[in-house]
Parts: C-alpha cells; sequence; structure tokens
DNA sequence: TTACGAACTTACCATTTGGTAAGTCTAAGT
DNA sequence: ACTTAGACTTACCAAATGGTAAGTTCGTAA
C-alpha cells in the first residue's frame, strides 16, 4: 500500500519526537530507523516542520475521536469527565508518547517559528471545560473556574505520564511499579473530590 | 569580580534552556547574549553539558534552601506542606524559567548521556515525602501512596506553571489574566483537600 | 509500447554545531 | 622586572544539520 510508508514516518516520528523533542531529532535520525534516507521522508512530508505538524495534527484527531466516543457511551455528565481523565491516564496502545510530544508543545510552540499560530491543544482544552460546565453542581462556574479545575487534574495526569522514566531512575523499577499501581485509584479519588467541591467554597 | 561573568553566563544559560531546551539552545547564542564568543563560555564551564549541570544545580540548590527556610518558619507538618507547594506555584523572581527546566529535565534526563545518573530531582522529591508523611493523617501512607499524593499536586502546579505563553495563544491575555487570578485560590483548595482525605478510603 | 507519476536514491550544498589549539591582554604576586 | 594565571579572542576543524537537484526504478494507465 502506498500511504503505508507515511504512516511508518508518523508513528517513527512520534515516537523520537516525543523521546527527544523537535530539535533533538534529525530527519536523517527517523528515515534511518525504517531503512530509508531522509530524502523519503522529505519526498512524503516536505519539510521537517510539517512532519512534525502532521504527527500533532493526528494526536489531536484521536483525542477528538476519543471524546466522541465517550459522548456516545455515558450520559452523566460527570462520568463523562471522569472517564475521559481516566482514559488520557493511559492514553493509547502507543504509550506516553502522544502525552510527551503535548507536554513539548506546551513547552516549545511559541518558540518554533512555523506552528505557531497553529494551537492543536485548543480543541481539546474547550472540549474539557464543556464537559466540566455540563456537570450540575459546575454550571454556574466561570469559565475560568471550570477551566482552572480541569486543568489541574490535566497536570496532575499528564505530568505523571511522561515521569516514568525518571521516576525508574530515581526510585528504581521495583518502588516505580509500586508507584505506578498506586496511582489510579489516587487519581480516581482526586477527581471525585475535584467535582464534588464545586467551584467555589459553598457561598 | 572574576565570577560575575560566570553567574551572568548561569541566567542567561537557564533563561535560553528554560525557553529553547538542551539542543534547542547553542552555546554560541547564550555567549553572544552577553556579547560574548562561545570559547569565552567554554572556558568558564568546560562544556555544554557541564554548564547545563550546574544551571540544574543552582536551582537544586534553590529548593533545598526554601524547604531550609519552610523547616525554620513553619512548624506544623501540614502547613508546611501547603506552604512549600504554594510557593512552587510561583518560584522564584527568574519567573517560570526554573519550572520549565526542570520540566524539560524531566523529559529529557533519560536521553541526555553525559547526566544520565545525575538525579537532580531526587533530593527534592524526597524531601516532599518526607514533609507528606510528617502530617499525622498520613503518618501510616505506604511510600508509594504518599509519593502519588503529592506528585499529582506537584503535576498540578507545574503543568500550570509551565503553561503560560500556550494558555495565552490558545485564549488570548484577557482570559488568561482570569485564569491566572483563580488559579491559587483552587489550587488551595486542592492541596487542602487531598490533604484532608488521607492516603487511603476510611478502611 | 510508451508515457507518466509515485517512491525512492545518490550527490551535493551552505550553515551550524560543539570543541581544540594557540594565542593576546591585563592585573596581581614575587 | 619577570612570571604567572585568569579571562578572554581569532583561527580552525570534523561532523551533522535541513534542504535542493537530478536522477533511477517500477507499477499502471492510455
Amino acid at each position: 500500500m502506498a500511504s503505508d510508508t507515511r504512516e511508518q514516518f508518523l508513528d517513527t516520528a512520534e515516537m523520537l519526537f516525543s523521546e527527544r523533542g523537535f530539535y533533538g531529532v534529525s530527519i536523517a535520525a527517523i528515515a534511518n530507523e525504517l531503512g530509508l534516507t531522509k530524502q523519503a521522508l522529505l519526498h512524503h512530508f516536505g519539510s521537517k516542520e510539517k512532519l512534525y505538524g502532521e504527527v500533532l495534527k493526528r494526536i489531536s484527531d484521536e483525542f477528538a475521536a476519543l471524546e466522541t466516543d465517550i459522548l456516545r457511551d455515558e450520559t452523566d455528565p460527570a462520568t463523562r469527565l471522569k472517564t475521559y481523565l481516566m482514559r488520557l491516564h493511559t492514553p493509547f496502545a502507543r504509550g506516553a508518547a502522544p502525552t510527551r510530544l503535548l507536554m513539548r508543545e506546551v513547552l516549545d510552540n511559541k518558540r518554533r517559528a512555523d506552528s505557531a499560530g497553529t494551537w492543536y491543544l485548543k480543541p481539546f482544552l474547550e472540549r474539557l471545560v464543556r464537559l466540566v460546565r455540563d456537570i450540575p453542581a459546575w454550571q454556574n462556574a466561570s469559565r475560568a473556574e471550570a477551566f482552572t479545575m480541569v486543568y489541574q487534574l490535566l497536570g496532575a495526569i499528564n505530568y505523571f505520564g511522561i515521569s516514568e522514566p525518571t521516576l525508574q531512575g530515581i526510585f528504581g523499577a521495583t518502588s516505580y511499579a509500586k508507584i505506578e499501581q498506586a496511582f489510579p485509584s489516587q487519581l480516581d479519588r482526586l477527581i471525585d473530590a475535584v467535582i464534588a467541591a464545586g467551584p467555589r467554597s459553598t457561598a
């Protein structure tokens, strides 16, 4: 199939960009991973920036699809939000690569010339805020309050999501295994607590 | 003073590394920022890796000093933890640079050859876990539970801490100002809720 | 059979990278 | 007066970078 190579390039690029960052990976390195030359890559994507953009777009689309699934399967607003967030904890079969890449994007997008102005995270964040404000207890929350709430949860999830190698390095594999095991239930309780608390000290 | 230039190099390097990452900054760029050549930088630090290591070390030391202050000023364990975490929200006069750099370090340290094995975050994290387990309600928490709890809070704080440029880009300056204003009080409540909840569903 | 376009490759290029070598300049110590 | 050492500079260098140009190979459609 023709587009097979393209898809492989996107997979490899996602992995390497997520591990080493945009400037830490050369297009030659990505191509070599597939046994091809960098010009094969340029043939398909035109430039490194465009390749990077397509990788981000693919992730963005996957998150959108994830929300569509949840809106179909769940009806209770609080459950929808919670399900979505819990799913973000171990996002896709590809592991932490999308989480790591999005974290890098938050750190870098302002500086990288070409993709500035293209905010791949925007629809994702707006969907989350919408989910929060569908919850009865949060209906009179301001946009800022709803956003802040969900962004704190997102931070808790994503920060842990990118930390595996570092935490394994610091604490060792066995200690990390315990931490990883403890995380979901603690996250579950955290989300419940935050949702239950509502937007403001009961005024 | 002789070491004045050195300190300026560390300041500039911290800023640029935090903004563009290790691979995104050349030593020539750092030196030019001070009107010097890259060889002046190499004269003081020997290599790019060593410079980067010293920047990290300085940040690590500052966090240690911060804890010392808090241990001196506060006696209640819960207050100590909360004060520490709230201080991390806007860490130093230098703004978000240390937070951004540490986030990059979490993403990168496994891959960068030289600094692998040097875990600048280790003492910082161990101090936090110690603070948690000093709190009466958390005294029978496992290490993993205490760690997971504080790491979630750390994630909420740090993720927001690195997001200013991105969020301004997505939502605009005025919307971001509202979010920034709403954040501390929500964080305050989040920390209280997590501490109060204790390590496990009341068994 | 030929024409064509997609999927590549080898050559090549200017620029930038981190780092070495060999100075120059200046202030302090003896 | 002479030496030494620190703080720098100019001159290099080999390797790697992203990208262009010009093919080659090959399956398919006219």
